[in-house]
DNA sequence: GGGATTCATCGTAACTCTACGATGAATCTC
DNA sequence: GAGATTCATCGTAGAGTTACGATGAATCCC
């Protein structure tokens, strides 16, 4: 049964995406997730969601000293690069790091 | 003896460059290394001098479908990050990646 | 020296990023 | 329902990115 006290998002935990064949197909990869991270803001959300397993957004916005909508700009940006998902709550958004993709993009550095 | 026809660049290799201790510090480092590769045409860049442990901006050029000057624009943000160094060698310049760097992007990507 | 080669830099255009405050949609609480 | 809370989106300003051709500096070869 499951916990009815956990986070309504970071679910089962999904298979992890494989890397791709092609080599400019990994490029194209790399630089997607590398950019997500070439923010110092941006870095900050990951290590923060992966400290604490999920996270709603005041808690993040608390935690930086940026303006809510920056914020959420920057949640916007590492969700389009698949790096994080947010699944709503009622009023609020909870937000957590895609697993597959952190280790997608661990792989990708360790094998350049 | 060193080696005569080895290319002018990628010397001894130097000591490998302690990761912060900050957070803050490492967040910083970090997200200036993945801006660095955050495009595919610079990661094609890094894999290449990886390879050949050295290069001409010349076999570059010819291996990317981009003009001359945009090479060169990436390549002078690959060295301002501290990815790659370049060596003068007459007419020509001989750039090579800085492994110190490269291996302190992984050990910070690994520590995510 | 004269001409060719090699690469960096300049100038420019279109686009993206980063930041903020203001507004708006959805939900909760009373 | 009324008001408060939470978060995304809009509008905007300034800085940075990406691309190109043109130009320029340094070097090599004859």
């Amino acid at each position: 049964m499951p916990d009815p006290n956990a986070l309504p998002c970071c679910p089962p935990a999904e298979p992890t995406p494989p890397l791709p064949a092609d080599e400019h197909e990994a490029n194209v990869l790399i630089a997607r997730l590398a950019k997500a991270i070439a923010h110092p803001a941006r870095v900050a959300i990951v290590r923060l969601l992966l400290r604490q397993d999920g996270c709603i957004v005041g808690d993040i916005v608390d935690e930086l000293p940026l303006a809510q909508s920056t914020v959420s700009q920057h949640l916007k940006q590492l969700k389009e690069a698949g790096l994080i998902r947010g699944d709503v709550d009622g009023p609020r958004v909870c937000y957590c790091v895609e697993p597959g993709a952190v280790a997608q993009l661990k792989a990708l550095v360790e094998a350049l």
